[in-house]
DNA sequence: CGTCTAGGTTGACAGTTGTCGAAACAGTGT
DNA sequence: ACACTGTTTCGACAACTGTCAACCTAGACG
């Protein structure tokens, strides 16, 4: 499959590829809505979100998932499918080292969002 | 109930009182994450990130209704139930001005949102 | 008043999501 | 090989979400 123009996909917006401008100053196309809401909605849930703040600001910008657990009052097997969920969305990578595996963000997909909620246009003349 | 110090609401939010620092420069606490993440979750649907785009970017800051509605291939009562999510969790405004219901973004909740993504941390390998 | 139009609300339905316990998988160490 | 620990996957279930058809409300206009 050849790359079309104006085609973007999930590995291009973790890569940091820019696509889009701040939601307020031009109407976001059905196309990237659909490519970015699902990372909005992994952000969706108190937990993810806590869960993405704990990797993101680790220490060395990495998080073991044994550290995460211990943080909720939920199950392992319930953590770890809020882990899958982030990393699906493209939000976050997870790399096994020996025993424990470690999360990291992914800061492309992130920036991408907070440009699309950026709403300093006050008159950009 | 008088008001109790570091207990945010959501009226504090859209009114832009400041709250939260990035996600990736300290762990944001289980309050917040309850606090910010039903915005997210509104955002986490194709159809409410096109809503609020369009909502945000319209000339003169506000849209009708009846401008959206056509915009999707979804019923009435749908996209109305779409436009009170997105009040719900204090993104847009609604006020009825005679025969039709103007919405407007509140830039206050879409900033802390904008600010809480914010990665300022250049290590992208 | 009556009627028309623009939106919102209600009720119902299929599909999805959050959660857990049980089981499976991956590595370490004995 | 075996047992032990950490993590993910599987199967199940209640709760929630997106959608529509039907109905209701608000305002405009005779």
């Amino acid at each position: 499959m050849t790359k079309q123009a104006g085609a973007l996909t999930l590995t291009d917006l973790t890569a940091g590829t820019p696509c889009c401008p701040p939601l307020a100053r031009q109407r976001v196309p059905a196309e990237t809505a659909a490519l970015l809401a699902p990372a909005f909605k992994a952000l969706g849930d108190p937990v993810r979100l806590q869960l993405m703040s704990m990797i993101a600001s680790a220490p060395g910008g990495e998080a073991c998932v044994c550290d995460l657990t211990p943080a909720f009052e939920l199950s392992g097997p319930t953590i770890s499918h809020h882990l899958k969920t982030l990393r699906e969305a493209g939000l976050v990578d997870a790399e096994r080292r020996g025993t424990w595996v470690y999360y990291r963000a992914r800061p492309g997909l992130l920036r991408q969002l907070a440009t699309l909620l950026t709403m300093d246009t006050p008159a950009e003349t």
